[in-house]
DNA sequence: TATACTGCTATACTTAAGTATATTGATATA
DNA sequence: TATATCAATATACTTAAGTATAGCAGTATA
């Protein structure tokens, strides 16, 4: 992926790659997918469990959420007969590549913060100059 | 960042990754903030360049996302005094660093299209069996 | 004088996203 | 019988996000 080193060259950025970043921010999408395929990172979960991680996450958004990731290819839903059910969420290869994007973000935000706190706040990370 | 490698092990989730990832989805938020920094990733620009560039923006919603990556030092903004009035829009350095998370995004989104075009339709990436 | 340019802002509106609360059916437990 | 579990769905509602349209001040050109 060595595009953006001549980023001057406007031409030579493909619609591919509009749409792949389209494609990714839509696997985010909104204020739930992200906990959802994070908790999911961890290994496969029951509905239940999903809702009791995903912290105030409502039954109805849940459900939408998943089947949204489901049909986009990023989970897989199964269904066990047993009393009561029981219908294991599990992410697809796909979908767990998705920790890369997510480590991208980590290493970013990690990095931002502490540019923004150095601008705002110069002198708490300046070394002292003594007397 | 080798957090991902340790997946099983929860507790070592700290908040401040959770932080970071929301710092960066925010940075990325709703319609207009990737094509605007998809375009300032080309070098700084004025407002009518941008709103030319990202086709169907209104003015309000520019001035709005603009103003937006400003307070959170991701785009600085500087007025010339000429006539009319000039104003250039450029990233920040961390801004600019926002490449490598979009980069990240490319990479899933052409993997992920690859992966579920052979998953739907398998026949046209098989190689064919001669008679 | 009329028009155009710049970089916006104001107002009103529509659409999308998310919340709150209740309910389902099949089964198991108290 | 009453209550709980699971994995949801239904309905009504609120809030957030985005759109449409018009207008501003200052200057410059036709």
């Amino acid at each position: 992926m060595k595009f953006f080193e001549k980023l001057e060259n406007v031409k030579k950025c493909p619609v591919s790659y509009v749409l792949a970043v389209q494609d990714t921010l839509n696997a985010f999408h909104g204020k739930w997918k992200m906990p959802i395929i994070g908790t999911l990172l961890f290994g496969k979960k029951r509905f239940k469990e999903i809702e009791r991680e995903v912290r105030k996450i409502t039954p109805r958004m849940l459900s939408q959420e998943l089947k949204d990731l489901e049909v986009n290819g990023i989970v897989t839903r199964t269904v066990y007969n047993t009393t009561p059910v029981t219908v294991e969420y599990e992410l697809t290869p796909s979908g767990r590549e998705l920790h890369h994007v997510m480590e991208s973000m980590i290493t970013w935000g990690l990095q931002h913060r502490q540019t923004n706190i150095m601008e705002t706040l110069p002198a708490l990370n300046m070394p002292k100059q003594s007397a």
